[in-house]
DNA sequence: AACGCGGGGGC
DNA sequence: GCCCCAGCGTT
C-alpha cells in the first residue's frame, strides 16, 4: 500500500483539472475515455466539451447521424473510435434502455471499449477494483518495479497486468487509477523523467539500478509506407464539386474526400493522366494546383497529395457524379463534410485564396 | 501474434 | 527524424 499511497498523495498536490474528473457518470467518463485513446489531453479536450454540449445525454448521441458524428470527431483522428462511439451509444439507447452496463464485462462487450476503457469506467464510475493499464501505468510500473519484459508482447500484457492489480489500493481503485496515469502523464515521462525530485525514488528499481532510461521495453515500430494521392477537384461554372465518401475499409472509412486516385509507388504523371482517363472516360486539360506535393504523415503511411484542377461541362459533370456515385455538393458547403485534415487544408488554402 | 488505424507534439 | 500519446478491432 506504500505505492498507492505515495502515488495518491503526490497525485492531490499535481492533478491537473480536467472536466471528467468532476463526475461519477458513465457517459461523460466513456466519452473522455474513448477521445484519451492514444491522444493527449490537450488535443482531447476541445472535442470533450463540444459533444457534451451537442450531445448532453447519450441517446442524444444515439439519435444523431453518423455523418454528424464524424464531423464533429473531425481532426481527433483514429475515426473508427467515432464510428463506434455511434454504434455504442445506440445499443445502450435502444437496447438497454438509456442504461449503461454496470460492470467490467457488459462494458468490454460495447464496441469501441477494451480492456482499458472497461476497467477506466467500471473503476471510475462504478469503484469497481479494477486496474486500468494504460501506456502510462506500463511505464510506471516497467521503471518502479524494474521489469524489462516488452510492454507490447503477451508476457508483458499478462505481467504488467498482474502486478497492477496487486499495486491497485482496492477501497479507492478510481482514486489510485487516477493518480497512477496523471503520475506518468505529468512525472514519470518518456523523455526527462523528474526521478531528481521522484516520491518514489528510493524504492524505484530503475531509479537505483540507472536504468531509467532504458525501460519501458517495446518490441518493434510498423514501417512507414508512402501512399501517393492524387485529388481531382471538379469545377463547374456554377460553383459545384464532386466528393467521394470512403465507404469501404482502410483510411479515414466513412469521411469524404475528392474523387482520388491512391498509388504505393510514385506514378509518372503521364501514367496518372491515363488512369484518370480510363476511369472516367474523359479527355480534358487538368491543372495542378502546386508542382510540389502536400505531404502530410500519419503514423502508419507517409503520403504525398497532389491536387489537379480539372473544369467540366455540366454535362460531363453530371455524367461523372452519376456514374460513380459522388456526392454533389457547393464548393462553400464542402466545410459541412466530415473531411481529413489534409483536404480541410487544401479547402482552407483554397478558399481563402492560395 | 501482428498489423491497420490520425493527428499532434516533444526533443 | 523518431517516439509517444488514458487502445481497439481484425486477421
Amino acid at each position: 500500500m506504500a505505492f498507492s499511497s505515495q502515488i495518491c498523495e503526490w497525485y492531490h498536490q499535481h492533478k491537473r483539472d480536467l472536466p471528467w474528473r468532476n463526475t461519477k457518470h458513465a457517459y461523460p467518463i466513456w466519452l473522455s475515455e474513448v477521445m484519451l485513446q492514444q491522444t493527449r489531453v490537450k488535443q482531447a479536450l476541445p472535442y470533450f466539451t463540444k459533444f457534451l454540449k451537442r450531445f448532453p445525454k447519450v441517446c442524444d448521441l444515439a439519435h444523431a447521424k453518423e455523418d454528424e458524428v464524424l464531423k464533429m470527431w473531425q481532426g481527433l483522428g483514429y475515426y473508427s473510435r467515432g464510428r463506434n462511439l455511434h454504434k455504442a451509444a445506440q445499443k445502450i439507447c435502444f437496447e438497454l434502455h438509456g442504461e449503461f452496463p454496470n460492470s467490467f464485462e457488459g462494458l468490454k462487450k460495447l464496441p469501441g471499449i477494451g480492456e482499458y476503457t472497461a476497467s477506466a469506467i467500471a473503476s471510475f464510475a462504478y469503484q469497481t477494483p479494477l486496474a486500468v493499464v494504460d501506456g502510462n501505468v506500463y511505464r510506471v510500473l516497467a521503471r518502479y518495479l524494474g521489469i524489462s519484459t516488452p510492454i507490447n508482447s503477451p508476457e508483458g500484457e499478462k505481467i504488467f497486468k498482474e502486478k497492477a492489480n496487486e499495486l491497485l489500493n482496492k477501497k479507492l481503485p478510481d482514486l489510485h487509477n487516477q493518480a497512477i496515469m496523471e503520475f506518468g502523464a505529468l512525472h514519470c515521462t518518456p523523455k526527462k523523467p523528474k526521478c531528481l525530485f521522484c516520491p518514489l525514488q528510493e524504492s524505484c528499481v530503475a531509479f537505483q539500478l540507472n536504468k531509467v532510461n532504458q525501460l519501458p521495453v517495446k518490441l518493434k515500430k510498423t514501417k512507414v509506407k508512402n501512399l501517393y494521392q492524387h485529388y481531382f477537384i471538379f469545377e463547374t461554372e456554377s460553383q459545384k464539386t464532386l466528393l467521394n465518401h470512403r465507404n469501404f475499409e482502410g483510411i479515414w472509412k466513412n469521411l469524404y474526400v475528392f474523387p482520388v486516385l491512391e498509388y504505393f509507388n510514385k506514378p509518372r504523371l503521364e501514367e496518372v493522366k491515363t488512369d484518370f482517363e480510363n476511369k472516367f472516360d474523359l479527355r480534358v486539360k487538368m491543372e495542378r494546383f502546386e508542382k510540389k506535393p502536400k505531404q502530410h504523415l500519419l503514423s502508419h503511411r507517409k503520403i504525398q497529395a497532389y491536387f489537379w484542377q480539372v473544369k467540366l461541362s455540366s454535362k460531363e459533370f453530371d455524367r461523372i457524379q452519376k456514374e460513380n456515385n459522388y456526392q454533389l455538393t457547393n464548393f462553400h458547403k464542402v466545410k459541412e463534410f466530415a473531411v481529413p485534415v489534409l483536404i480541410q487544408n487544401f479547402i482552407d488554402a483554397f478558399l481563402s485564396g492560395n
